[in-house]
DNA sequence: ATCTGTGAAGCCGTTCACAGCG
DNA sequence: CGCTGTGAACGGCTTCACAGAT
């Protein structure tokens, strides 16, 4: 509680929305497009068609961050690219740590896009003693027993849960206890953590089915819609069950 | 255009609330694991905290479909159940292709999800030569230039492309042109598509990129915040450029 | 008495449209 | 004159609180 801190917030009041955080690493990928293209100066437009958002909404999130823009001009890519990246936290090295080092977990493991916006994997875990020792992406996987020490010693602070569903939880509830205060889970489970601790899920199935329904609608015509069959109020309650089963 | 078709919509006028429909997934999951441990019939309380959400939600979420609810009593899991799986068209079944096959794509055709929510995984495509003929999970890999043929020979419905960011929107252009009309993009690019056609993104890098902006915040301390550094007008735009790129 | 279903209120995010700066 | 930055209007989602069904 320094007392007398210098407050500097010309803009960026205090917190921006949420939705506009989540759209924030999209401009970014869109700016380092730009950016090797050698492109010094872009329009809200132009960004806003890069990034695949309306112009007024992007101007809207990036007015949260300041006034980086100039009038009758655009923005300067590299330094908005800057200020994003700032704001992101991406100036400065995250260690993440990828427990389950399954089809999924080798996968993240030699995704490029870790080491290229400052995520730098300091450790791959598994419970599987075959795997243990293994390398994979130029890195040994090690066992799970050593997770504390791991977390804590090389201080991680974002774990990748990449583990079966019915492992998740343990060990979401042990790299929390070890320090870890954000967890990426691909696990299909809703993980439970204490406050102050930021999880984010994917989960493929999820997204499959969110398209599935809408895919259903759109074949039942581009007018009308209604589910199929199942009317009115079902007397009993016997014969849907094989329908989802089969 | 029927002319009197009989529409029995109960419930339901028209249109599920898109978050709604992101949430009934979830929930679905969470009542398959209750079914599992025999639960014959919940609460929209004990639900909810299955599901990660406050109950007040759940219940306007089921709502939307239905008065599936018993007053006094809660829901018949068993139903709900079927409820919940014939609006998100998952009575029915859905037909896949995976396009690219590195080492998300094979995560993918391993995953365990698919099948079991009604997902056939009708092909895996891939452009290197040297893949083409392997199997992986039971499944032969094909060739690229197929693809138009396994499309719409297949009656593929949705597509997921795990190809290589360069390769995305050409991929993507051609599964649209042969009558994919949802696709699932785990390539880090913002795909442009026709009206009428669903695209959703998985991106991990962005996932990453959210957590490391709340865990900055948190570390600046657990009241104020402020990001790192450059509080004024910067004069000149120069000694920004090796931060991001250090 | 209990727990669902839902109007009403409040909040957040998006879009509009234009003032104002360069 | 062009384009950003932003108040204001709008729409959708969440939360509250309770009427009403069992």
């Amino acid at each position: 509680m320094t007392p007398r801190q210098n407050r500097t917030r010309d803009r960026a009041e205090r917190g921006i929305p949420e939705a506009t955080v989540a759209r924030l690493p999209v401009y970014l990928r869109a700016l380092h497009t730009l950016q090797e293209r050698g492109v010094a100066t872009v329009s809200s437009e132009e960004l806003a068609a890069a990034a695949g958002v309306n112009s007024a909404k992007l101007r809207k999130d990036l007015s949260h961050l300041g006034s980086y823009g100039t009038r009758g001009v655009g923005y300067e890519v590299e330094y908005l690219v800057y200020q994003i990246s700032r704001e992101l936290g991406l100036t400065q090295d995250w260690v993440v740590a990828i427990i389950g080092v399954g089809n999924l977990g080798r996968a993240l493991a030699g995704y490029g896009g870790f080491a290229s916006r400052g995520f730098r994997v300091a450790g791959l875990l598994d419970a599987d003693e075959a795997l243990v020792g293994q390398e994979i992406s130029g890195m040994a996987v090690e066992h799970i027993d050593r997770l504390e020490e791991i977390i804590s010693g090389r201080r991680v602070s974002i774990a990748v849960i990449a583990t079966p569903a019915g492992a998740a939880q343990k060990v979401c509830d042990r790299v929390v206890a070890a320090g870890v205060t954000s967890v990426l889970n691909f696990a299909p489970v809703v993980l439970s953590v204490p406050d102050g601790v930021d999880v984010r899920k994917v989960d493929l199935s999820i997204e499959l089915q969110i398209l599935a329904f809408h895919e259903q609608r759109k074949a039942g015509g581009p007018d009308g819609y209604a589910p199929p069959a199942s009317g009115e109020d079902p007397p009993g309650a016997a014969q849907y069950v094989e329908a989802v089963e089969a």
